[in-house]
RNA sequence: CGGGGUGUACCUCAGUGGUAGAGGGGUAGCUUUGGGAGCUACCAGUCGAGGGUUCGAAUCCCUCCACCCCGACCA
């Protein structure tokens, strides 16, 4: 393909809006148009890289036997009462929902259990048609409440989601692996690197997930890993062992004293010194929602150690759990911000504690009044110690919870997201199969999902440097690119015709740079765009010499214009392209 | 949803009460030709929207909207 036919349109300096790198690349070099926030028109570039990992996530769902369909974005609110997710969703404000013009309420589809739920109804009846897995590629709609980072976070992208049907948990969880193995492939063929983690199924439901992330310091993630282990999983899943509790101090009665203006641990410490931040107990005020009803939690917690609100939200099955106001709190404690404790608080509140604070004894914790903390606490002298779970955020330097390695937190960029669902769509929407002994029995679901425009976006971000993008060759928008020199030039005109015709005929995605431009402008273009294989046609033309020029990781060589093909076809092969 | 910021040409931005600007970009010409070359001419704006103050508003005031950032939240 010829530049000076296409839309090929690159802007020298940075867009004011792009945080991240990815996002400012894509838009100077024309890949994608912000319409409006978390919405954008994909550029012919970037259609070609969204089609080439579409293409790949095909290939590897339809070698594991997975059949694909494509279901309706618009979906009727009916389907989402069956599940009993419309709620949820309009209070979470992530549905696009509305009403049609016979006032008929409808939304755009952020995901599609209840449509392929209500679709095998009736179709998948016995168990001898099971297992089976369905999936599409189609385009979500989600009300970001914070669009953000270019195509990271977007309210409208492409999606690839699948749904297993079994008879069974064993059938269901051998379902899983199989996907699981096809979301391996899938991203390792699409050149990235990644880690896939221990996950929290969240809004879907069910009971067990893996994320795959890709390792990028950008990333949204935060993701707990043990190397000696092999540990991995999101920090809102991850547990650790927690740090052994402080010696017990001699026991003296409990005293309040004034603390003026201490609001956090670290102003505590500098009152007092010889208070071991594991003696000091936090207690934080949330506001949980249900559906019909809403309650105010007191979460008591170490003072080294920090809480996880998803872990919270799951212990007490919430519909949301915030961070309590200022109005609240003083509601709850009748003392400003910074003072909570469990002493003396508002009784409808739910007090409970993290693991973290078995075992501690002397220990300080707010006064429920401004200005005033209570020290020399004891359970079973003072208070009765409140019911304990595990509420903590893991942290960097934490043991394994077998004790066999240390932790490390890094980022990454969420490409795909599994679920093990259970029964809770089958049984919710009443979809069920004969058995053996022709009873009916509600499907084993499971549930995969890959952000196809992220994981483009989630390439650059890990491969890209102060010049522009770096492309893994199978998703790259052209495997290779020829920079002409002098357009114009007869021999120069003549050879890259030759080389663009022969490379095409080989199934070679080849892009041809004969525009009448300076070379230094054609060399930026080249590095902003990313195309990983190049070849410069210049002053050698004539003695059919020509430049190979790789994008990233090799000399500049000059060769024969005839060992151009076999070159780019021995890439193609080390990268596990297949062409033509 | 709370806090902060920004809206002026296709892009990046300057312009604090008196004729709407620069650079990039596009078009034409000349020159140039291996890492965003030079010169000349031209193209390009309801100054986010509405209201107010004023002889006069991009500029001051009010309301709204959009976008970006931080937080909260989030497959």
């Amino acid at each position: 393909m010829r530049i000076s036919k296409t839309l090929f349109v690159t802007l020298k300096e940075e867009p004011a809006d792009a945080e991240v790198r990815s996002h400012a690349l894509m838009v100077r070099a024309g890949f994608i148009q912000q319409i409006a926030a978390g919405i954008y028109v994909y550029g012919p570039l970037m259609w070609r890289v969204l089609k080439k990992v579409e293409q790949i996530v095909r290939e590897e769902h339809d070698k594991a036997g997975c059949q694909e369909l494509l279901m309706p974005a618009l979906q009727p609110r009916e389907l989402w009462e069956e599940s009993g997710r419309w709620d949820r969703y309009v209070q979470e404000k992530i549905l696009y929902h509305f009403e049609d013009g016979r006032g008929r309420e409808v939304c755009l589809g952020p995901t599609h259990e209840e449509v392929i739920t209500n679709f095998v109804k009736g179709k998948l009846t016995s168990y001898k048609q099971l297992p089976q897995t369905l999936y599409q590629i189609q385009t979500k709609f989600r009300d970001e409440m914070r669009p953000r980072f270019g195509l990271m976070r977007g309210r409208e992208f492409v999606m690839k989601d699948a749904y297993s049907f079994d008879a069974d948990a064993e059938g269901m969880a051998e379902s899983y692996a199989v996907l699981r193995d096809v979301y391996r492939s899938i991203f390792t063929r699409c050149g990235l690197r990644f880690t896939p983690v221990e996950a929290d199924p969240g809004a879907i439901g069910g009971s067990g997930s893996e994320e795959f992330m890709v390792d990028a310091d950008t990333g949204e993630d935060a993701i707990a890993v043990c190397h000696a282990t092999g540990y991995a999983a999101n920090v809102e899943k991850a547990a650790s062992r927690i740090p052994p509790p402080p010696a017990i101090p001699a026991e003296v009665p409990m005293h309040k004293e004034p603390t003026p203006d201490a609001k956090s641990c670290e102003d505590l410490r500098a009152l007092f010194p010889d208070l071991p931040l594991e003696r000091m107990l936090k207690t934080i005020l949330y506001r949980a929602v249900w559906t019909d009803r809403e309650q105010t939690v007191a979460v008591m917690c170490r003072g080294d150690r920090e809480l996880n609100v998803v872990k919270l939200t799951n212990h007490l099955d919430a519909l949301a759990v915030e961070l309590a106001d200022e109005r609240l709190v003083k509601e709850a404690t009748g003392a400003d911000v910074g003072f909570a404790g469990p002493i003396g608080l508002k009784k409808d509140v739910l007090l409970l504690a993290d693991s973290s604070v078995e075992g501690v004894q002397g220990f300080l914790c707010g006064g429920n009044e401004t200005d005033t903390h209570y020290l020399d606490v004891w359970f079973g002298r003072d208070l009765e110690q409140p019911p304990t779970h595990d509420f903590g955020l893991v942290q960097a330097g934490d043991q394994t919870l077998d004790g066999e390695g240390t932790i490390e937190i890094t980022r990454g960029i969420e490409v795909g997201h599994i679920f093990q669902l259970g029964t809770k769509y089958s049984e919710a929407m009443g979809c069920s199969f004969a058995d053996e002994n022709g009873k009916l029995q509600p499907f084993h679901m499971g549930c995969y999902g890959i952000g196809v425009s992220r994981t483009a976006a989630a390439a650059i971000e890990q491969g890209h440097d102060e010049s522009g993008m770096i492309w893994p060759l199978p998703i790259a928008p052209f495997h290779a690119m020829i920079i002409q020199m002098r357009a114009g030039d007869e021999a120069q005109d003549a050879l890259a015709q030759e080389l663009h015709d022969q490379l095409h005929a080989a199934g070679v995605d080849v892009l041809w740079d004969d525009r009448k431009l300076g070379a230094g402008a054609k060399f930026k273009d080249a590095d902003l765009v990313g195309i990983p294989l190049r070849v410069v046609v210049g002053r050698d033309a004539a003695d059919r010499k020509v430049e190979w020029k790789p994008r990233v990781g090799g000399e500049t060589e000059v060769i024969s214009a005839d060992d151009v093909l076999p070159r780019i076809r021995a890439a193609l092969e080390e990268a596990g392209v297949q062409i033509g």
